[in-house]
DNA sequence: AAATTGCATTTGTACGTACATTCTTCCACG
DNA sequence: CGTGGAAGAATGTACGTACAAATGCAATTT
């Protein structure tokens, strides 16, 4: 029997991942066109089309209209990707948690909080500081800092009466989409007042995890600062490998 | 002027989106056929196979050879994604650093071991002390501990000589791939023998981070457990919407 | 000199056809 | 009654054609 015969796409796409390994066409460079492949692999132009969209998917290639096929990448081999199905996977306690609101105001930024914020100094926000539980139980899981835009402060009543997130608060009542999320996590001594809070030793060691939530065209939309206490939360992450060598 | 019309398969694709999302398709049930498409909407079966893949592509759903089109999920809509090019990436510092190996040796798994290690008790591992320095600086960055298997005893030779990371070693001279990375982030307060390794006050805060190197078919390859010091570091991801709405 | 127009190039969309491969179903044969 | 094989149905691969849309460049016009 003949060996279970890999489809000429498939072989063309070895081809060009081979050669771009090689470096025989560098990154940046532009592939030879469509038609040209098509000519000197004996192929016709859906074949070579396919193994384009191959490459693409691998991330190797971008192609643009009227331009042509670029070399993106040398290689795929080593793309890991991490996935969220939904931006409350971000937070991974399970859904059984209250928000409380133990404040509102609105604050001018000040130099520190400016650069935490990422804008200019004076810029106005609304700050909610607030507290999560797990429901049945008085003990806080985090204390959270929710900056938003003061447009927006309807969102503090919603805030209050249901114990949802922010970011869908956003996207529900303002029609915006959240694009992107960027995400600091580092350790701190969680300062008194908000131990106080968490019912742990000032000073004791705490999780601070920063995010940022980004809307169309980069716009920021909200900020929140959220201190986890030590032992009581870890996040997790899984990264997987996107291709695996043919 | 005419609006930039939307290509066919997009249209296609969008309302075939609307009638998942609807309900008119079940989740687990089969789609129309590719001909059959082609026939009620007056379009070639080349567009129906475009507007498949989108709806492929978005995880929407599978198709299968001899079988058909299966309805996987009831909507792309919040999927996000972090990727990294390297695993390299999942260190964020610079490449201007240098690996320190303070001390290894072989031990057996106590409990509290076995259940960081995911394994049994008595387990044998081979455990290495780590210390990574900026270059050009006596301040080290964080503290490492590695474990691998003891089988991969040679593996200390080249961590000692060269400044690399583990997983490379582990890939280049086992010929293992490392398909994912678990990833579990705490806070902790550092203990006093590894705050006077760090330069930094017992007990002080830091950032705990485990990560599970795992090779084909769950094989797990290596765990490594890092300690980085308050304020020295922070790990920032980047999560993106994959698929936005038209 | 600057702006515009038009052309050549390249990928995108869309139609058509044919056969291969994979899987299910059902009928016929042992 | 079970088993094998044929027929049918679905997606996969591969060929062909044609025109649309985006881009860059050169020629032309202002």
């Amino acid at each position: 029997m003949s060996p279970p015969a890999t489809p000429r796409y498939r072989q063309l796409a070895d081809a060009l991942i081979r050669d771009i390994e090689a470096g025989k066409y560098a990154v940046g460079a532009l592939l030879p066109t469509e038609f040209e492949l098509s000519d000197r692999y004996g192929v016709s132009r859906h074949t070579v089309r396919e193994a384009f969209r191959r490459l693409a998917d691998m991330g190797l290639i971008s192609r643009r209209q009227g331009i042509g096929t670029r070399v993106q990448a040398k290689s795929a081999e080593h793309r890991y990707l991490a996935s969220l199905s939904t931006l409350a996977d971000l937070f991974q306690y399970t859904k059984r948690t209250r928000l409380k609101v133990l404040a509102e105001h609105e604050v001018k930024a000040s130099a520190l909080l400016a650069t935490m914020l990422r804008c200019k100094r004076g810029q106005a926000w609304l700050q909610f500081d607030t507290c999560r539980y797990r429901i049945g139980t008085a003990q806080p899981i985090s204390y959270t800092q929710i900056y938003v835009y003061p447009e927006y402060a309807a969102i503090g009543e919603h805030l209050a009466k249901r114990s949802v997130w922010v970011y869908g608060l956003v996207e529900r009542y303002y029609g915006e989409r959240i694009v992107e999320v960027q995400q600091e996590i580092g350790a701190v001594a969680i300062e008194p007042r908000i131990a106080a809070i968490l019912g742990v030793k000032p000073r004791s060691a705490g999780l601070q995890v920063l995010r940022y939530y980004i809307g169309r065209g980069k716009r920021l939309l909200s900020v929140s600062m959220n201190i986890y206490p030590e032992k009581r939360f870890t996040i997790s992450t899984s990264w997987k490998l996107e291709w695996e060598r043919s």
